[in-house]
DNA sequence: AGGCTCTTGCCGCTCAATGGAAGAGAAGGT
DNA sequence: ACCTTCTCTTCCATTGAGCGGCAAGAGCCT
């Protein structure tokens, strides 16, 4: 794709059999990739955690668009506030953006309702406390609450986690309905670190214990031994919205004890979510 | 300029000479207001705090966009993810959106270095800690730690807050660059809730207070009686980047206690953040 | 059943968007 | 001082992507 249009594009010898050609052929359009929409979000999707700030070249290097009109559409999102630009004339994601994207129910919302009652839960463990939610295939980090003495950051906000190998993962996943997990279950999993390979039956015991225990409880030796203790977050319609998780070094841990505190926690957030049903032991959808 | 579309449309009568136009006026393209990206960006720009869920008919209308162009591009945003849609039908902002957006140097990078500090002051204040940017003639709501034996809840976080009359506003607004500072008591001001007007030289001393000071203190009556006690961040260009502020209910209130407080930790957040100069009391910029 | 609003797919007409070329500017090497 | 190399910016002739009125379908309240 990325290439597609230098292969395309008219080389400055042998294209046409005119050897000399005095009239340009400057202004033909070449057939693009993508309508104006979509090149625009990808320019916005070729920030990543590792770039947060671009220059012009490396923006167009990164969302396969040519400089000419990376810059014009780098004008628009400008204008807009999409994007920014330093005086050194980098590019960075702009907080206009940043005002929009915080109306996201599913991020800021859903960020909103749990904030309190994952302080609590960060008070009482003095540790790192997750909320995620589903985005695709992975788990994404929409808030983190670490205390000062807590161990080394894990994971970044707006970051993904897989969702077989964290305890947050492992609750969104074994809540989800069973035509989804089915589809993830389908394909070879690792755990990362080590690059374990994953047994789907032995995953397919985990996810239905965590249905009938109402709480993940997930043990990694590297690249720290810790625990994450995870429980589920139930929305209005009754369905799984999100996972919240407590995360502890494994040597002072005593997963019993954290278990119904973040289930306590879970369950309060579903409640201020709307949830009715529900909340307790049974998830919805995924029988078995 | 929302209505323009329509009063430069064609109308079915007397268009043409022709009394009786067999052959249709459709696919006649009225010119249009914007181009394609700034449609596209109009659409995110109609969800606001009050209206996080809207119907294509809503959407249409608060976009300015004829209904069928808003179903089209409301489609690419929702295939690309700024946009999601509910079983109900109805558009809301895209967990994708807010992934890149959390990528906004000034949003979510420098919640990441301020939120430790924060969580001190809330721990010790047990009230409101805001940070806040400046973003236009406003102050934005970067993130908000409350308490739970805190007052009531004033801001949002993504919200706008005033410059002129919010500790937060008054720092931003006392350490930009004087230019701005002109352009800004310029206009008339006012105190929102009770619609007190703004002396302009009466807010250039309190400014150059705070500027003296490090601190701006502000009291307010209505709709609560509290008080705001603000520090300036600065960034690594040693030019103010952000605000920092406690909220406390004005009857316990010790703001000469919280001064240094505030302070302290606004500094300790400008070291995270690589400045170097201009920690003290001396603002950058703006004289006298 | 009739009227109303909201949503969706259709389609021929244009003009907004396009990318190479060339100029401007900075940095670095000989 | 001169050339090379790189990045950024401006310019412009071409054309297909985007345009919106229309009408049919789907609910929903009289």
């Amino acid at each position: 794709m990325l290439t597609d249009g230098n292969l395309l594009c008219t080389r400055p010898s042998a294209v046409t059999d005119a050897p000399a050609d005095p009239g340009r052929v400057r202004g033909r359009r070449p057939p693009h990739g993508d309508p104006v929409v979509d090149r625009a979000f990808a320019l916005l999707a070729a920030f990543d955690a590792g770039h947060r700030s671009l220059s012009l070249g490396e923006l167009s290097r990164r969302s396969g668009i040519p400089t000419s009109s990376t810059l014009r559409l780098a004008g628009r999102l400008i204008a807009w506030g999409a994007l920014e630009r330093g005086d050194d004339g980098r590019f960075t994601i702009g907080l206009r953006l940043w005002e929009v994207a915080s109306l996201a129910p599913r991020g800021q919302g859903l960020k909103q309702v749990a904030l309190p009652f994952m302080g609590d839960l960060e008070e009482v463990t003095r540790q790192h406390v997750l909320l995620a939610v589903r985005e695709g295939t992975e788990a994404l980090l929409v808030e983190r609450l670490s205390a000062h003495q807590a161990m080394d950051v894990l994971y970044r906000v707006g970051g993904r986690l897989p969702l077989h190998s964290t305890g947050v993962g492992l609750v969104l996943l074994a809540f989800a309905d069973s035509e989804f997990q089915a589809s993830v279950l389908d394909q070879p999993l690792v755990h990362l670190p080590e690059r374990v390979p994953v047994s789907p039956a032995a995953l397919r015991r985990t996810l239905a214990e965590v249905r009938r225990e109402g709480v993940a409880t997930l043990r990694r030796r590297a690249p720290q031994p810790l625990v994450s203790v995870a429980a589920p977050i139930f929305g209005a319609d009754d369905k799984i919205t999100a996972a919240l998780s407590v995360v502890v070094p494994l040597e002072n841990a005593e997963p019993r004890l954290l278990g119904p505190a973040v289930r306590t926690a879970a369950r309060s957030i579903s409640r201020g979510l709307g949830a009715r049903r529900s909340i307790g032991h049974n998830g919805s959808g995924a029988s078995a």
